[in-house]
DNA sequence: GCTTGAAGCTACAGCGGCTGTAGATCGTAT
DNA sequence: ATACGATCTACAGCCGCTGTAGCTTCAAGC
């Protein structure tokens, strides 16, 4: 039985952050010592490692939820599973071209002021004028 | 003088938003009718377009606030001004990398998936284990 | 058995950057 | 005069944590 410390510790997860899911619904209530401090199995082990890695995998919280939920399902079709992960890539790739666009623009910016004053820097012009921007740089991504 | 909703929809913003930069003091607080309601000139429009064009190009609101200090100051060096947005770009650039690294670790896991059942999934087991990933995805990028 | 110090507990506030709501008031066109 | 959209304030909520204060419990050493 482990230590919510040592449950952290395994999982590079920080103590707050294991007591949030639970509180949300994604970790389930452990067991407790008669003190009432929270005692973990391997169970809970695998499942905060799961939503832990699908969280580096940019994952939102809700996402996770179902694919635990579909993962306590074994027998159904993994269409459902595949179709998340194709969303969390959709949504990577467009995040990538946003962020692209960004960084030309911000080079270009970047590259085009060699001004020493204030007064002449190209960077504040260019912010302050968008019609000198090439592309149309939505949001952040 | 503008309305705040005028001021809103020349410049993409929310209403709220344009209050919310007020609140934060970003945004100066403007003159008012007899009646109690913001209007502004031409000159909180160029400031509240520059603050939207520095968030699109992913500046934070801090960033943007020494920007905006800065560009009071034309006598001065700007280098400054070199430094932030040097600052941003490097950002960008290294959540680029993160992101392709997802972009990638992604694209394998759903390209191993070809089972039906979600006992079989592929997508799910590499979630479960994250041995099987190549590289180390961080964060979210 | 007793002491100590680390680790745990609850409850709540705060981050960034907005966004939405409720319920009242204002401004303007007809 | 009236109607209706726009604006007002104040505050709660979003995501995904993170930090704080002020307690209590656990486990190791004596």
């Amino acid at each position: 039985m482990l230590a919510i410390g040592t449950l952290a510790k395994r999982t590079g997860t920080k103590v707050q952050t294991i007591r949030y899911y639970e509180q949300i619904g994604l970790m389930p209530e452990p067991g407790r010592t008669d003190g009432g401090q929270r005692r973990y199995g391997d169970a809970e082990l695998d499942r905060l490692a799961f939503i832990r890695h699908a969280r580096q995998l940019g994952f939102s919280l809700e996402a996770i939820r179902e694919l635990l939920d579909l993962s306590d399902m074994p027998d159904r079709s993994c269409a459902q599973v595949d179709a998340i992960a194709q969303k969390q890539l959709r949504e990577v790739e467009a995040r990538l071209v946003r962020l692209e666009a960004l960084r030309i623009e911000l080079q270009r910016m970047i590259g085009a002021c060699n001004a020493d004053r204030v007064a002449d820097c190209r960077i504040l012009e260019v912010l302050r004028d968008h019609e000198e921007c090439l592309a149309d740089h939505a949001a952040t991504g």
